[in-house]
DNA sequence: AAAGTTTTCGGAAACGCTTTCGGTAACGTT
DNA sequence: AACGTTACCGAAAGCGTTTCCGAAAACTTT
């Protein structure tokens, strides 16, 4: 476990470890040969200079945080990609970390990466209530912070977010064009911004098309499987039967579909079904769901392209907000007049 | 973005940074009351201690580093789930690399996560071929590794795997005494000792039973959906249409129900089809696809025990390997006597 | 050939902490 | 009253780097 240091191959040449850390930063002030004769020799030797140490006085780690609320489902992991492919390419590190949808994990997520000295942190919040002023305070101390997908916007921070509002619209749009009428959304939880977002988009739709509902055709079901599908049952069973869903998700779409099965009932013929935040499910389930598909990895490219300008800016470059565009997937589970 | 370091705390009250140190690490040399002042101070100005330059000094980093081939499909990611479930009650940080099942980035990583000073690592391999110098490398030198799922016989670490051959016998079995006979396997990566030993299990039911079977009938497919596909399109159009087919996982056996629907062919009256390495897909595909669960988190709490054997017995307790049980859940895409 | 420049290098401080060593004060012991 | 113990604390070295400063060596210039 005993690690070759600077001074083993300063040693080795009779050199002063000044040099050899000026050949390792490739300074100008060393001639040209020293600096190959000090590089083959310590490859030779198997000399990689150690990073902590090089944290500890460069006050710069090369490495950033992202905070993420779960990466069960592949759209997290999806931006993760994305943003590990920008930064990996700068000679960034990417440290995940994950907070489980809860606010005090993700508060100690966060002071954890801040003492390992990150240079940045991409996050996106956990659906609990929180309080905003940790990251307030983080942005005033010229911290680089960007937000992605659950964002809230009383912080003034760079975000990258989907337009969720157009395209809850299209959405809805779709199955109106379809000629449904009795059009509910099952909606994520209502005090995150995206879930308001995509409310208005639904509201927006029927509005332009005059189509009628009341407030009980948005019901909250959060983003699980589970609560599709026990909304949805008790839907049917209380005889309060839609002729199409729109879902906040696809997991709670399938969740609704798994019901809407179980009752008997046919999809689209019975009751339509558009899910949102397309994942792979839609295209193996029967039948296939339309959705809206999200480009994820570009959110994470999109996500280190701001970061990567607030840490080269030392976090004083004003806050962007780039604003991401999906598309609309039609498949069976929504087209009037099948089966 | 000025630290508060252990010297301002020590001035604010008067007393050495050795004091502060001590309060801190809770040293039996520091009078309890001095401790208490000390914490209370350091709270109040917001002092937490450089995380680095502790690592820097106690040559112990309380990161370990975790390397899998990709987190896309859910799989790895509910084993890091697991990892660190119980690594983070130690007060172990996790830091999560993927190889995109390439060998040389796996490679980089390791060296990356060495640099950093993990106090030891996590590994799955990645599915190319792969050299093992690097890793028995590492483990003369005493490094505390734990390899799971994807693991090579030829390295003597510690290990976590699931029961390959014994649940793939358990699948066959199931298959066959649903009364099938032309049972085909569609097949991981067969290099990977994974597959090997669920080609054996495969084998050993199919003899055990007398069930005739030709090589032909295995059928390399790698781990992806479009693999499933393309491999079960071919062999209709062929005209060779087994019975029943056991895949490799979920993916590939999805992939081939794919091919099999658009064929018109019922699933199970025609085809019968069991998947592998369970994931959120079994239940919602149509017919609901019989597979054998692993125990991901399982998995990942194990590896993690494992590595923290290995780490505080200096990497010089003897390797263990830890073999896991699965289960097999019977859903309709393979019942006998379904429409 | 002396002086001025430039190039190249070594010494030493610094990053923020832990830990060893030694010292002082307070106490008990004879 | 002299000594040994114990409890507590400070000074300083050290972890492996980078970087500033100054000096020697090598060139240029006059």
């Amino acid at each position: 476990m005993k690690h070759i240091t600077i001074k083993d191959v300063a040693r080795r040449l009779n050199v002063s470890i000044s040099t050899v850390s000026r050949a390792f930063n490739n300074k100008y002030d060393i001639r040209k040969e020293t600096r190959t004769k000090i590089l083959q020799v310590a490859e030779e030797m198997g000399y990689r200079p150690n990073p902590i140490a090089r944290k500890l006085i460069q006050q710069k780690t090369f490495n950033v945080g992202v905070v993420v609320p779960e990466f069960i489902n592949s759209y997290f992991p999806e931006v993760i990609i994305g943003i590990q492919e920008i930064l990996h390419k700068q000679g960034y590190q990417v440290l995940v970390m994950q907070s489980n949808e809860c606010y005090t994990t993700e508060l100690i997520n966060i002071k954890t990466l801040e003492d390992n000295m990150v240079d940045g942190m991409i996050i996106s919040l956990s659906q609990e209530i929180h309080n905003n002023d940790y990251y307030l305070n983080l942005l005033e101390k010229g911290y680089p912070v960007v937000f992605f997908n659950r964002v809230d916007e009383d912080i003034p921070a760079s975000k990258v977010v989907f337009d969720d509002y157009k395209w809850a619209y299209f959405a809805t749009e779709h199955l109106v064009k379809q000629g449904y009428k009795k059009i509910y959304h099952l909606s994520g939880y209502q005090h995150l911004n995206l879930s308001q977002n995509r409310i208005r988009g639904y509201r927006k739709a029927l509005d332009k098309f005059s189509v009628p509902y009341t407030s009980e055709y948005i019901i909250e079901t959060g983003f699980y499987m589970e609560e599709g599908q026990a909304i949805m049952k008790k839907l049917l069973e209380e005889g309060n039967i839609p002729e199409a869903v729109f879902a906040t998700n696809d997991t709670v779409a399938i969740g609704a579909m798994k019901a809407i099965k179980k009752a008997r009932l046919k999809i689209p013929k019975d009751i339509a079904l558009v899910g949102f935040t397309e994942s792979k499910m839609a295209d193996i389930v029967d039948p296939p769901l339309t959705s809206v598909s999200q480009p994820t990895f570009e959110m994470g490219r999109k996500a280190a392209e701001l970061l990567l300008r607030q840490i080269s800016s030392d976090g004083f470059a004003a806050p962007e907000t780039v604003v991401l565009n999906g598309r609309l997937n039609v498949r069976d589970s929504s087209r009037k007049g099948l089966r």
